[in-house]
DNA sequence: ATCGTTTATCGTCTATAAACGATAATATAT
DNA sequence: ATATATTATCGTTTATAGACGATAAACGAT
């Protein structure tokens, strides 16, 4: 695994928000934005801009379906990163 | 462990070079900043706050030696944030 | 065809990050 | 006492992050 997606890995984790949608994500295996944004006490644009860091990580993906985007978390990049961490 | 710490580890580690610190600090077990100086194309002070930033999130401590100061991975917290990501 | 829902993007503002050089602070060595 | 080496901090500049509201884009339902 590249140091410089490594890297985006962690920033995109570092904010408490963008952790928590993380989990939430794991969580339900599947979310759409607007539950997030139920969940969250912040705008919608915000959570839109949060999940595009995420998406543009690689830790998250998103795929359009209808007027909505189904965001899931990637399981083949989480586990890099994961075996990445394990081996400090 | 913590949402808040957990996200400035993460943040901590949202940067190549201090990545690669961490990496070297855990390989030669501690290091002191002139060490790391010289390793990397920044200034003195660059790597003095990149140490300060991995310092503040707790992943990183360093005790003062005389007139250098020591620096390693904080074994205890690295393994709680590695048993986090682990769970993930 | 229009309306409502959802999401992404734009523009803006404020705050923080990232880099540097210069300088202060500390301790060792001369 | 003075010089040297090391580190931390200050001040500055430029870039990026984080939040928002407003708006555009896409689709489903009426």
């Amino acid at each position: 695994m590249e140091k410089e997606q490594l890297a985006n890995i962690f920033k995109a984790l570092g904010h408490p928000t963008r952790i928590r949608i993380v989990e939430h994500l794991i969580e339900l295996n599947t979310c759409v934005c607007r539950e997030i944004v139920d969940i969250f006490p912040y705008s919608q644009s915000t959570i839109s801009q949060h999940l595009k860091l995420l998406k543009e990580s690689g830790i998250v993906c998103g795929e359009v379906e209808g007027p909505r985007t189904r965001f899931c978390v990637d399981q083949a990049v989480l586990s890099r990163f994961k075996a990445y961490v394990k081996s400090l």
